[in-house]
DNA sequence: TTTAGAGGT
């Protein structure tokens, strides 16, 4: 297995045994980063109304050829929400959003929290010129033959999460007067027949895209795979990127085929240039402009020929003020020794010092921490020392919020202390940061830290530490003080620590494998993917690796163009090695698709399916009902056992999962995902016909079967092995580090002569979790044939 | 003997 290793020969080629990967022009090099925001809460209320109130035909000084009075009003609207509209700061900013898109391509639009600029901005444009649908000539590729499509006509909201595209889509609905029920297929909306809705949303599992939907809102992922079928973005007119300061690396990507849209050659699209707009929480946003404008650096590489859009779409900038109340801020003179202790005595100072509500209401506490350890272990401390308290001193209620709780425990994080005359005091991971909000909340602690996850492309494992927070990460949370109310922070930290702090966090494409991201690349046609433009480029080694990973996985061939397994791959909404364990469990040899979905289904469909036990207790009640599940071949099976064993039930699941101690949420995921990649297999070919529908009787896979579902998995994971060494350590086959079974591992504690783990964490130790025992000869056999 | 947070036709 040494054999395949990776030599450099030269400028431009890759070697990896006898194979040779080109890597001809991958070169360049790019800029730096940013902060966060959510969006408006939801209200009530029906009835018609006309978009262009008064206030709007007065900002109407521009030439204008066409007055602004003679725009068609929206299907309906509700005037009372039409006044709360009309109150966001963002609706002055309306004549001066639509003159610039008028003449400008891209505008970056800086707006912070509240401003109302993710459900305002769209309702602002689509009914602009050039934001109807089109029909135009263009060229197929390859033959010179023209072909009539329409082009534009729709306008699309990126968000992070499923959640927000959602909640966004309903909300814009409402405002908009038509409904949000629509269950048609994407983009399939045929002109003609009557507009049903101007709204809809996309998301993984959710699709309400109703005829006539000129509105729609979804996830940045859902996106880049509309762009695997549509590299123009046909569909649309303008393409609005909320939230891109998060940088995900679905943004980043999505950013980068953006740029390629409107620096490039506009043929795909009839020559109809798509509009961008970039929003933004922060004001640090130097980087995005210059990424997106024209001018800056190299945009020569990228269109072959054809004209070339130019000066026309430069940048455009505004920003809008939020609405924030005044957050006093304070930082510890001194370094403190110890942060538990320092916790203790400002939330107890808070507590004993400042009134239990004002006029603005409850004055609750909401405190910063690292990981679940931590919070658990400040809230023991809280609870015992609060009961000290003399009588006349306000209660105290302790909710932990952090992501591993169940969505009941979450929920109660939410909710105002029942009790009477008693404060709340939420202990919360950095979830409390971006994902969700806290009401009530008007003093902040903030411990300066927070866990993060990084790759190491050299060691092919990843770490998860506690490290210092960036300002723009501790600006966002003094800012969860300032909601409802003016606030304060007390961050546990010196200013002098502030002002050392990183200005923004690396975003993810530097902390993560970019295995993914370079599939998702080849996939959608970018033959040189260090030239393709990103905000952040991941070092040239990372990107070497990936391609190396990529082709050992037979994604690629030996030139680094995409193969007909690659293609396949990314049909598959898994990583790269997932995928090629599907295909692998699709070939006759190995034959075990079915188990290798339910397996994957339950890996992928969030945290680990069993609840982690704290207790000696808790681990007692449950071990009788968890151990029917357990297999001796390790966590693959044991998943595969779980899986079958809840799809058989008939009766409660939900109660199947209590009495296991298992995540409810993360099953139920789990069996939409293996509902979507049956369906996924069935019509690509992967599958004869469909299979048997739940619930079927369970039967255990017998130990022949179990081997021959090992082996197909470690098609896709031999790098991830390990030998037992005679001092009863493990040690990997490539790189030969010593990695320890993660306790939460059914093999814990057991020796086996080889291990095949599908995570490689380095948290306290270097751990090897999601553990199968394999033999060390299936492990030479993956290698060599391979993959 | 252990666990930041998002996310996909």
């Amino acid at each position: 297995m040494a054999k395949k290793r990776k030599h450099e020969t030269g400028g431009n080629v890759l070697k990896i045994g006898n194979k040779t990967i080109s890597l001809e022009g991958y070169l360049t090099k790019k800029p730096k980063k940013e902060s966060e925001n959510p969006p408006p809460p939801p209200t009530e209320s029906p009835t018609p109304v006309e978009e262009t109130s008064a206030e709007n035909q007065k900002l109407l000084k521009r030439n204008d050829e066409t007055p602004r009075k003679t725009r068609k009003p929206p299907v309906g609207g509700d005037p009372q929400l039409l006044k709360i509209r009309q109150a966001l700061p963002i609706w002055g900013y309306q004549e001066k959003i639509r003159g610039i898109l008028e003449e400008k391509d891209v505008l970056l639009l800086v707006g912070e929290t509240g401003s109302g600029k993710s459900t305002q901005v769209p309702q602002f444009l689509f009914q602009e010129k050039w934001c109807q649908k089109r029909k135009v000539k263009v060229k197929q590729p390859g033959m010179g033959k023209e072909e009539e499509v329409n082009v534009g006509g729709m306008i699309a909201i990126t968000q992070p999460r499923r959640v927000a595209a959602t909640t966004l889509a309903h909300r814009v609905s409402k405002e908009a007067g038509t409904p949000l029920t629509g269950q048609s297929s994407d983009g399939k909306s045929k002109g003609g027949s009557p507009p049903k809705g101007l709204v809809g949303y996309s998301v993984r599992f959710d699709h309400r895209v109703p005829q006539g939907t000129r509105i729609k809102f979804l996830t940045e992922g859902m996106l880049l795979q509309e762009l695997l079928r549509d590299p123009h973005l046909r569909q649309y007119s303008a393409i609005v990127v909320d939230e891109i300061h998060e940088r995900s690396v679905d943004v980043d990507l999505l950013s980068g085929f953006l740029k390629q849209i409107i620096t490039g050659d506009k043929a795909g699209r009839g020559g109809i240039p798509l509009k961008v707009v970039i929003m933004s929480a922060t004001a640090n946003i130097e980087k995005i402009r210059k990424f997106f404008s024209v001018e800056g650096e190299e945009q020569a590489q990228t269109a072959p020929s054809g004209p070339k859009a130019s000066s026309e779409s430069s940048v455009e900038f505004l920003q809008i003020e939020g609405r924030q109340f005044p957050v006093e801020i304070s930082h510890t003179p001194k370094p403190v020794p110890d942060i538990q202790e320092e916790l203790l005595k400002t939330i107890f100072r808070l507590h004993t010092e400042e009134p239990l509500q004002d006029k603005h209401g409850k004055n609750d506490i909401l405190a910063f921490l690292t990981g679940q350890e931590e919070i658990e272990g400040a809230q023991r401390l809280i609870e015992e020392y609060a009961g000290t308290l003399a009588s006349n001193v306000p209660k105290i209620k302790v909710f932990p919020l952090f992501g591993q709780l169940s969505i009941e425990a979450q929920h109660d994080a939410f909710q105002p202390a029942k009790a009477p005359f008693t404060r709340k005091i939420v202990l919360a991971t950095n979830i409390a940061e971006t994902s969700v909000t806290v009401p009530g909340v008007r003093y902040v602690v903030d411990c300066g830290k927070s866990k993060v996850k990084q790759y190491r492309a050299r060691l092919g494992m990843e770490s998860l530490l506690a490290k210092p927070i960036s300002k723009s990460s501790a600006v966002q949370r003094a800012g969860r003080a300032g909601r409802e109310g003016p606030g304060k922070c007390f961050r546990l930290y010196t200013e002098e620590t502030y002002d050392t702090l990183q200005q923004t966090d690396p975003p993810e494409i530097l902390r993560t494998d970019v295995l993914g991201a370079i599939l998702t690349m080849k996939a959608r046609g970018i033959e040189d993917v260090l030239a393709f433009p990103l905000m952040d480029p991941p070092e040239v080694e990372s990107v070497e690796k990936a391609l190396i990973h990529l082709h050992m996985l037979g994604a690629l061939d030996n030139h680094g163009n995409i193969t007909e397994t690659g293609r396949k791959m990314v049909l598959f909404p898994v990583t790269a090695p997932y995928a090629r364990v599907i295909l692998a469990a699709a070939d006759l040899r190995y034959s075990c698709l079915l188990e290798a979905i339910d397996i994957i289904a339950c890996i992928t469909a969030g945290d680990d399916i069993f609840l982690q036990l704290r207790s000696e207790e808790a681990r007692e009640e449950v071990e009788e009902a968890r151990k029917e599940l357990w297999r001796r071949e390790g966590d693959l099976l044991t998943y595969l056992t779980a899986m079958q064993r809840y799809a058989a039930e008939n009766a409660d699941r939900a109660a199947w999962c209590r009495a296991r101690k298992m995540n409810t949420r993360n099953m139920r995921q789990a069996l939409n995902i293996r509902k979507q990649l049956r369906g996924l297999a069935l019509r690509h070919g992967l599958l004869a016909e469909a299979p048997p529908a739940d619930p079927q009787p369970f039967a255990p896979a017998p130990p022949d079967r179990a081997e021959l579902v090992l082996k197909c998995f470690l098609r896709g994971f031999a790098l991830k092995t390990a030998m037992l060494m005679p001092d009863s350590s493990y040690v990997t086959a490539v790189g030969k580090h010593v990695v320890a079974v993660h306790p939460a591992s059914v093999l814990h504690g057991q020796k086996k002569e080889a291990i095949m783990f599908l995570e490689h964490v380095y948290t306290q130790k270097n751990y090897a979790k999601k553990v199968s025992a394999v033999q060390a000869e299936w492990v030479a056999q993956a290698f060599e044939g391979g993959l």
